[in-house]
DNA sequence: TATGAATGAGTGTTCATTCAT
DNA sequence: GATGAATGAACACTCATTCAT
């Protein structure tokens, strides 16, 4: 009755949406799944999700904004830290990255994926400057890490992008049913990142050159 | 015509489809790809395609089915070899996955990913095997190094898919354009890969921070 | 709130679905006029429409039946008119007909028009028995001016229908702010219509050709 | 069999949905035909509408074409003929565009009409040309008759717009069945026509009255 | 009075596929 | 071998309309 419940109402039914589209899109792909798919997931007749959104395409991009900017809030405050080391703001990213809700259930997987080139050029732009944004921070943490000897001198471009595709398809192999959990898993990808990028034992005399 | 000279007409415009099909399908993805697409790269009517292949879905598994085929049959010698060591091993299953030219461009990327869930589960099981054996190629060499201690001891399964995962996520960012060559790219690869494995000259050490 | 108020604001607001209507249903034809759009241009949501009538249907009714019965209103003193000459009753019905200001612009190019087939045939029916008086009108004049020799002997219906095509298709083709006022296009049309059925001054020489 | 037996029955089909739109646009309106009806006039499914025109609008577009064409075609003559006399070419005129035989019955109706605004753009722009050269020929006969003095000086434009809309207009009032021949009406037209024009005999008469 | 939400029927169009030739 | 023609099923989307509030 009021309007705050009516947007509540609203609100709750447009995250219905998002969040079943963003899991069909995940399990089927995006052209694979139809308005029909979407609709019954939401027990809903066809015609009523344009009522909340003005296309498919529409859909898409917001499922993809909501988990990039998401996705960017919670690694955003580990670019300039110092606070932690380059170590610790590098787990950290990966965790957040690895672990961060979102609608849905497996969004990131869509995250960085194939199904940008299903976006209107407008709103593909929109969400690749969402994953620049992304590989800046990461590649800053790397940058920093090398500059304080944490880590070996390396391509900081590669290396961002190496990372970022080990948490990416992770989404593809890893299973909460599985042998492991996500919390050991998501350590193992920090242990082989940070191995990957760390300066050998030997520092010392690295430091010296 | 000979019979021979028809097979080979016969295997010659098959060869045409599943390139095309193969770059259509890495450009635009499966679904997007409709027959009129292959049938106009190969400059045929729709028709024709059914002489050759039963159906779209068919075309798709022959397309992984030979690149998959093709990767297995170049690194099967890896698996166990007693000349090379594991290092060494390693580097060249990564160029060979990297580098080994497929039917029409960029099949690789198509190879442990997303389009399989477009596959008949048969065709999908095939395709999966075809897979676990590169995984239990790549398993066996960094099982091999950690035997012999080149490699930390790692949860070999996660450490396969880990490198794997950098390996074929590569085909997204690398350029053959850009600032680097195909080979300085793999040559990345395999040292982030092998760092991210290799034991510390000083394990205690690293143990103890 | 009075009853009074209540009526006023009522009609106000049908006055003003009629006009928008009306000027729509010009522009873009019954069909490709949405309820939608009705609704947008009045500035209202679409269910509103709805109190105010009962169907799409009957909104294109009543803007037919007001466009109308207000030409036949205007021009019923002219049926039979003992002041004035047939020339200048036809002059006459000929003004009005073409700037008789209606609803929303220009509905008199829809009056005996296209959209007629979109109408219930019960509406239909009452339509078209509007534009029969017309057409009796215009037809009395004509075999007035026959019967006291200002016309030359015709087929009066068929030079009431040429007459009615002109007025009413120059709403295609004349415009506001063309060369021509509409003014002037009146006159033109009124001596075109005149010149056409009036007797030549002298018939012999003319029945010789 | 052959490749001209193939393209006959090509056009044959082609000229049938032709046919059976030209005629389904001109009783409902193109908004008001859908594909399946063209297509159960055809006794086709849908789809196969599309194997000959590439969209509902190039139906539409190629209806238009093909009567202005044929319309254009037919009056060419008339431009420029050191043969026939203003008034001669003005009946030939009328009766070309009033007695042409076009596809689907009575698409002169259309012509030029109020469905133009269905038309892209461009096809609008194509169709436009075909009635402006319609126009220029109309006005020229009626130029060269004030010339030569067969007319009254007059507004040549409006004349010409005048004398198109009574032939136009003509398709929705005459019925084949009706009271009047085609023939008996086209005369009508053509002497309405040259009356609305003729320079009267003894001007200065008119004039007094 | 007015609106947010919902829907069933229908829109133009695409697609993989078939089949006679 | 190859193709022109045809089709049934599905697609994203629009529409007039309803109804509870």
């Amino acid at each position: 009755m009021s309007p705050k419940q009516k947007s509540e109402r609203n609100l709750r039914q447009k995250r219905l949406i998002l969040d079943k589209s963003s899991s069909l899109f995940y399990r089927k792909g995006y052209r694979s799944t139809s308005m029909r798919d979407i609709a019954s997931a939401c027990r809903f007749e066809p015609a009523n999700i344009y009522y909340y959104f003005s296309s498919k395409e529409q859909i898409l991009y917001e499922v993809y904004k909501e988990a990039g900017e998401r996705l960017v809030a919670a690694i955003a405050g580990l670019e300039h830290d110092s606070v932690r080391n380059p170590e610790q703001r590098l787990r950290s990213l990966i965790s957040l990255h690895f672990q961060t809700p979102v609608p849905g259930g497996k969004p990131y997987y869509l995250m960085f994926d194939t199904e940008l080139k299903s976006l209107s050029p407008a709103h593909r732009q929109r969400i690749i400057e969402l994953r620049d944004i992304y590989d800046r921070i990461l590649r800053r943490i790397i940058q920093d890490g090398v500059d304080d000897g944490t880590f070996a001198p390396t391509d900081v471009k590669l290396s961002g992008y190496a990372i970022a595709s080990v948490v990416v398809r992770s989404r593809l192999w890893f299973s909460p049913k599985g042998r492991l959990s996500g919390e050991e898993v998501c350590e193992f990808i920090c242990d082989f990142a940070l191995n990957a990028l760390k300066k050998p034992a030997d520092q010392g005399q690295i430091r010296l050159m």
